[in-house]
RNA sequence: GCCGCGUUGGUCAAGGGGUUAAGACGCCUCCCUUUCACGGAGGAAUCACGGGUUCGAAUCCCGUACGUGGUACCA
């Protein structure tokens, strides 16, 4: 029988939540929903030095935002627990000093300054490798080089010591990696890493392996950063629980930055103008606030499309895709191995999409917020979701419904008669409150009958109509832009309209 | 430096021995609309380079270049 597929995310509470993050979770979640398997989210809090306060409870707000809720979690709950690696340090330390008793790890007491001195030589030397590996390990301190008596007693007397993995040259270790295929490395280029750091905390090379193991994972993905790391995870896995029980692991492409090189981080966000992070992030110590695309305005829809695509697609022309579709279409075989520089101008298109797609209502309570802030009370939900529905099209951020919808609420402060002076006159004077008296008139409000009433006293008086919609348009929405004029004048009402033309022909007298 | 991974328009990408080398974003032109959008029709723009293999290479092989990641008691 096969065993239930178990995939997971380990994030480090160290700050915002990433891009490059948010599609990892997604990618586990695909997976894992697609193979009615689980998602388990675990903290990887084992730097001590690192860690921020808040920066959990923030991973689970935007995973929340997303919608990409794991299964287990130390919020959620699970008979794998805990989910916290600084709760789980006893176990760690209980398999490091198992690899050293095997003779596969052993114990080093260098300190800081002699690594750095180690390095150093080496470099002096021209070694092709600063490495603490089979070589250098040999003129360093650790159980290697020193006596068991002399060990012991070093670590009776409390000397500071790092456990780390001894990798022998001469073997080639290889996996195949469900992205890239078959991926071989020579141990003679594989360092010594520590394995358990002086504070008794695993690193990260331990905890995953014991991690991944106990949680029962069947596959495992991460970043493509962690693929020169990976022998030494497979020969943990080797000597402490057998290579039969190892999950499939998945490399992923990285998300680059869209100028120059390198991997998109937070700072170029800031330095394009974009967010990188999935919602805002506060940073505790700082006090600096970095933008998330939650709060710039992205529907969680359209955040999670623009990131499937990114490194993906079903090979077909669709682009749109809904979670449920992405669970049912995703394949790994199909995720791209190269990286993908970032796009905002695409990403901004995907939101664009999504604001269309969907109906008005299901975004109408994050508009009705932005008008909030914005000083406007949309008290009659049915005329927001109406004015909503109107402009949706043209509205690429969530923000953008501000600006396309403010004029339907109150008269614009200022309205743009540099546009309308120029070719201003009598005749069109006249027009305008002949229109107003029309209009008071007028019993049925509405868009097609305004319209009519509009050309016919054009007709009268000789003018174009559409020299006329213009300077109409101006005066109700305060500028070039908005959805049909009628529209407009019929939504907003007779009073308002007539009141915005009177104020209008003021300003142009 | 060493090790790993990668390379199809500006960007995301399909294709994987014979194609006019899809599609999307962005850009440009036109149509629709006397606004801005939406929608529609077009356009410019690509197989990193060099050698092979082959009747034929973007596709297979080998080099090179370039990019990228790692080289921490960080993840």
């Amino acid at each position: 029988m096969l065993k239930k597929v178990r995939v997971r995310f380990a994030p480090s509470p160290t700050g915002g939540l990433h891009l490059g993050g948010v599609r990892t979770v997604l990618f586990n979640y695909l997976f894992a929903k697609q193979h009615q398997g689980d998602f388990i989210l675990r903290i990887e809090d084992t730097d001590q030095t690192r860690y921020v306060p808040g920066a959990e409870e923030y991973i689970f707000n935007c995973l929340q935002w997303c919608g990409l809720q794991p299964d287990e979690s130390v919020q959620h709950g699970g008979a794998y627990g805990p989910y916290r690696q600084s709760e789980r340090k006893a176990i760690y330390s209980q398999y490091a000093k198992l690899l050293v008793t095997n003779g596969q790890a052993y114990y080093a007491f260098d300190t800081p300054e002699e690594l750095e001195q180690m390095r150093e030589k080496l470099k002096a030397v021209g070694s092709d490798s600063l490495q603490y590996d089979h070589h250098s390990r040999l003129n360093m301190k650790n159980s290697l080089t020193l006596s068991s008596d002399q060990t012991q007693t070093l670590i009776d007397a409390g000397t500071p010591y790092v456990i780390r993995i001894k990798i022998n040259p001469g073997e080639t270790v290889s996996f195949t990696d469900m992205i890239r295929g078959v991926i071989d490395f020579d141990t003679a280029n594989v360092d010594d890493k520590v394995l358990l750091k002086a504070d008794g905390m695993p690193t990260y090379h331990l905890a995953v392996v014991v991690d991944d193991y106990l949680m029962q994972i069947t596959h495992a993905f991460r970043g493509e950063e962690w693929l020169p790391s990976a022998p030494v995870h497979i020969l943990l896995w080797k000597y402490l629980f057998g290579l039969d029980a190892m999950p499939q692991w998945a490399h992923l492409p990285l998300i680059l930055k869209p100028d120059g090189n390198g991997k998109l981080s937070k700072r170029d966000g800031d330095r394009l103008g974009f967010p990188v992070y999935a919602m805002d992030w506060a940073d505790p110590k700082t006090g600096d606030l970095t933008k998330g695309f939650k709060e710039i305005g992205f529907l969680p829809e359209a955040f999670i499309n623009l990131l499937a695509v990114l490194g993906w697609n079903d090979g077909t022309a669709q682009e749109i895709f809904s979670l449920n579709e992405l669970v049912e279409k995703f394949s790994l075989e199909r995720v791209h191995k190269a990286g993908a520089k970032f796009d905002f101008e695409k990403a901004k298109w995907f939101n664009h999409e999504w604001i269309k797609k969907l109906p008005a209502k299901n975004y109408l309570p994050q508009v009705k917020a932005i008008l909030a802030d914005n000083g406007i009370s949309a008290v009659d939900e049915s005329f927001l979701l109406a004015v909503v529905e109107m402009v949706k099209d043209r509205c690429t951020l969530l923000n953008d419904f501000y600006t396309q919808t403010v004029f339907f609420f109150q008269a614009p402060d200022t309205i743009d008669t540099a546009s309308i002076k120029p070719k201003w006159d009598d005749n069109k004077q006249l027009f305008f409150t002949e229109l107003i008296r029309t209009f008071q008139l007028t019993a049925f409000w509405q868009s097609a009958d305004l319209e009519k009433e509009f050309k016919e006293i054009a007709a009268v008086n000789h003018l174009k109509p559409g020299e006329l919609m213009m300077p109409f348009r101006i005066m109700l929405v305060g500028g070039k832009y908005g959805p049909a004029v009628f529209e407009i004048a019929a939504m907003i009402g007779k009073e308002a309209t007539i009141r915005r033309i009177e104020h209008g022909l003021s300003l142009l007298q």
